[in-house]
DNA sequence: GTGAGAACAGACAGGTCTGTAGCACTGGAG
DNA sequence: CTCCAGTGCTACAGACCTGTCTGTTCTCAC
């Protein structure tokens, strides 16, 4: 269909439909996604419940497209620092764990949405479930890459270990000081990395 | 019916009590808070509505007390290990992660159940998030206390990266492979220590 | 036996939720 | 100018939710 032209406020803009996803992300990350309902969201957009519902066929279907969006930001970000640090891994990690440190400690930080939303909906067919399982597999995968150009003995493992690290970052906000969170990280990561490397992986 | 020998406490028995809590804590986990309405806990507790209502005044408070339950069954886990290794903190440390571990790699584990509840109920004032927040800081206390047993240059350092690992083993069994966690928590845990003792921390 | 407290059963009030339907308006394309 | 897709607005259906109320039964204590 059409809808290419696309320009600014014109007719079969995507206009409505961005409002209704930005509007949704907030409110779905600040309250919670149960807590939001639709009336909330089309009330704060301006918009018609119908376009809503015309945009995203269901409740279910916005939430899905929230946790898309989500990933989309984190990815860029991750690839916008990535690309300042193709030679040298070690400094990429260290960035990283810079920018989600500082993002952890942010007032209003609220947790990762991706493991918010799982908690939110246990049930395995939730096609927001989809999403948000991707986002993390993601994570080991692009850590892993990380440690393979590392020089670690099993870079699998540490890759595993740093995802549980931001995983645990993700949730932990509440315990840490302010600024704690990318020192922390950081010297944790410092930690893992040395170990990785010095050949006592020999024991089981 | 039989109501099995209602027996002794007779009266003010607080087997419905106990009955209820333990329906609702299942459900509650399993499939999240607010997806649980109280129909279905009476229902599955075999108990009638005005039971629920008389122990518990609110569904608020049955969620607070939900947590209260998950949060002393693990603290009574704790504390039953480590009085095992009283002398050893290094040891004392292992196990717990022994068992964290074991337990993030159930077929039907869905995280911290304090971290879910968490996420569900954003507002600062729910009794439940108190709960919540309470076990945050009693883990990271506890992990300090281990930690200065540890001969480490920052006890609380440790016991943050210490904590932050849990955490994330918590909101991470999606990505292990069975039987992974815990060798990769106690690996992660030795390299934390060992650079906590190594004396290049004269740095910030 | 009698009264008190606890539990059961079920209906109900009042609200909120998702999702749908009907009707009017608008602005660009032909 | 005339279509017409996209939008807004309102009302509504049907389900579900929390919490209350009434009425009945059971068991213990006295």
């Amino acid at each position: 269909m059409s809808k290419i032209s696309s320009n600014p406020v014109g007719h079969g803009s995507t206009d409505v439909r961005d409002r209704i996803l930005e509007t949704a992300s907030k409110l779905f990350y600040k309250q919670g996604v149960r807590a939001v309902g639709v009336d909330l969201v089309v009330d704060k957009a301006g918009v018609a419940k119908t376009s809503l519902y015309r945009h995203f066929g269901t409740k279910d279907d916005l939430i899905a497209a929230f946790l898309e969006r989500e990933d989309q930001d984190f990815w860029g970000q991750w690839d916008r620092v990535a690309a300042k640090y193709e030679h040298d891994a070690r400094a990429e990690l260290d960035a990283h764990l810079g920018w989600i440190g500082e993002r952890v400690g942010r007032p209003n930080y609220r947790g990762c949405p991706q493991i918010n939303v799982a908690a939110e909906f246990p049930e395995a067919d939730h096609p927001a479930r989809k999403v948000a399982e991707t986002h993390k597999r993601e994570m080991r995968r692009r850590l892993k890459a990380i440690a393979e150009r590392l020089d670690v003995a099993v870079p699998d493992e540490l890759a595993g270990q740093l995802s549980v690290l931001v995983n645990g970052a993700f949730v932990s906000s509440q315990i840490f000081e302010p600024g704690e969170a990318t020192p922390l990280l950081r010297h944790a990561a410092e930690a893992l990395i040395s170990a990785g490397r010095s050949s006592n992986r020999i024991d089981l």
